[in-house]
DNA sequence: AATGAATGAGAGTTCATTCAT
DNA sequence: GATGAATGAACTCTCATTCAT
């Protein structure tokens, strides 16, 4: 691929990320997606086969992309605790910075097989990810635990989107929370007292 | 409203958590509810004055007949803990009953305010549930430690839709370990000595 | 199908069978055919559902009434060589009423299994009626005098389509002379002397 | 134009002939005639200015072939029954031998006056060497039996397209057979008692 | 109240043609 | 001369909604 196709595909896939991340795949049409990316309706076809191909690889390179950066992130520390806390920086921090795009993997093209395969394997990496940072730490169960971290996680981000006012400060401490949480239990906080 | 057109309003609404539970929304036609529920297309027009009002009112009903139930439960157990783990119960336990029907919450009408509003509101009233009983127990956060554990058991639902083998036996497994896990953390079951 | 409903399928039939025929299946416009039938795109779709099965249904209607007159006015005579007469008449003239719409037969959609096999059901169909006609004379390979036959008046009534001055009167001299060239060949027109 | 170019200018003429005739023009796309021909999509407009001339070129060539090789084969004989023989050997075995290709006549586009005046003038060429031999077997009326014998012709070939088992042999069977029905008349093969 | 035939705006996609390289 | 990326007009078909019956 030539330098201007290579541009021309990015430009594609950033007009699609924006545009099925703010208004999902049924509503974003593909000649918004062409004007966003300053070409031509036809040209899109040039790169992208279909409208449902185009929201794969926008999907795709949203989850490389998460994948990467956190095991990126999990390279420069060593303690499972520390990883921890790295991982649910990690997951509130990517959504907040992309809080335009929520609706990236909530309003999906249904009945897509292709689709839905991929995101299952994108969950399973990621729990993976979280598994083997559970094993360093020796856990039991550590499946269920770390999709039990992830839904923390991807619950406590979910205000990002509903809240206007929610600021980086409030992703960083929500994270913090979170594994902390995870790590000692509620019982930590709870008054131990009332039957605990 | 007569107990006939009642009848019908009834048909109407389940057809439509049917297939939008099945399908989704943009890929269910008014045309196959009206078939669904045995009546003409133009007769869903006098009870639901439009697709997105229909889509909300099946929604409506399921997120209040979730609350319900589960309120109704709650009154019957006094300790926290004990209900704590009526909850998770509740949780993975409606969800697998429904496991159809997944697709409700995932894949709704976009830009629709009064939807993302009552989204907002149904988790709000969940989230407020659990937090009263958090501060049964005395405990200091609660509305974050609410949403975590709504979302971890929402995470640990979510194979049932992906894993076709996932038993009701799994469900009240899963549901034990998510309360088990919340309230003594994963130190509990992590090995002390690996640095935790 | 009610009254109004059968008025509508053949309007739209009528307005098919005028476009396609004149202009051949590939120019002519779904929406051109509603117009033509005076009602809106979508109603077409309501009784064809597509432009592919709406030509088929164009096609079918109208070899049928080729067919169905043919019969009807060869029961009315008994000879054969009468019968051969008749033929070539209800040929020519059936596609010379129909001047307008002789690209029917032409400007088929290509590679449409479906149609295809109508058609060579149809030529079978015509064959056999005058294959029926030609064993009552005791021929011998009826199949192949059949053909010739109707290749004959086929390629006859191409003027029509040509010459734009073609008369009836042309058209009835074809006939006979068609019928009389089939039944004596060329050697009762052509000087024995010159080596016949 | 030099020898590169004329190579090209041909090789397009072969593919477009190959692929229109096999599917017709409306289903054949530039840029596959331009992939079979083993250049780029937009060289072929540099050797004929639109997809319809290059239809115009590829039908010229053919009917030109056609004409070439039927005149000579007629240079080589005599008598007019010979001649007679030798144009329906020619039409068959010339169908025969292109049988993937029958779509070229078939499926052309609809409107261009061009295509339509210039198939008119192959017809008529054609259908004047059919006259000038019966011309010199003193027929009268020699247009209207030249047409005939070149429509039994044409449909007797028709089998080639729609029986896949139609052999070199039946071709030729079916050559002799047409120059006698022509010759002789139905009444040849007619039993005379029967009423002819 | 109930119907379902009719509507028509609007979607995704194709492909002949152009033109900068 | 040769290329092939880019264009955008034009197509078929869908389906939420309406309204005469």
């Amino acid at each position: 691929m030539s330098s201007a196709a290579n541009h021309k595909h990015t430009a594609i896939l950033d007009a699609a990320y924006e545009l099925f991340g703010s208004g999902g795949f049924y509503e974003t049409k593909m000649s918004e997606v062409a004007e966003h990316a300053g070409i031509a309706k036809g040209t899109v076809y040039l790169y992208f086969k279909s409208k449902e191909e185009l929201f794969m690889a926008v999907t795709r390179r949203d989850c490389e992309g998460f994948m990467q950066q956190l095991e990126h992130k999990l390279e420069d520390c060593t303690a499972p605790t520390e990883k921890l806390a790295v991982i649910a920086e990690h997951h509130l921090m990517y959504y907040y910075e992309r809080k335009q795009h929520t609706k990236l993997f909530f309003r999906a093209p249904n009945n897509n097989p292709e689709l839905v395969a991929y995101m299952a394997l994108f969950m399973e990496e990621y729990m993976q990810a979280v598994v083997k940072v559970l094993l360093e730490g020796g856990a039991s169960e550590p499946e269920l635990m770390a999709q039990s971290y992830i839904g923390m996680l991807d619950r406590l981000k979910m205000d990002i989107l509903f809240q206007p006012s929610f600021t980086e400060e409030d992703a960083y401490k929500r994270a913090k929370f979170a594994a902390a949480l995870f790590i000692h239990g509620a019982i930590g906080s709870l008054n131990a007292e009332n039957g605990y």
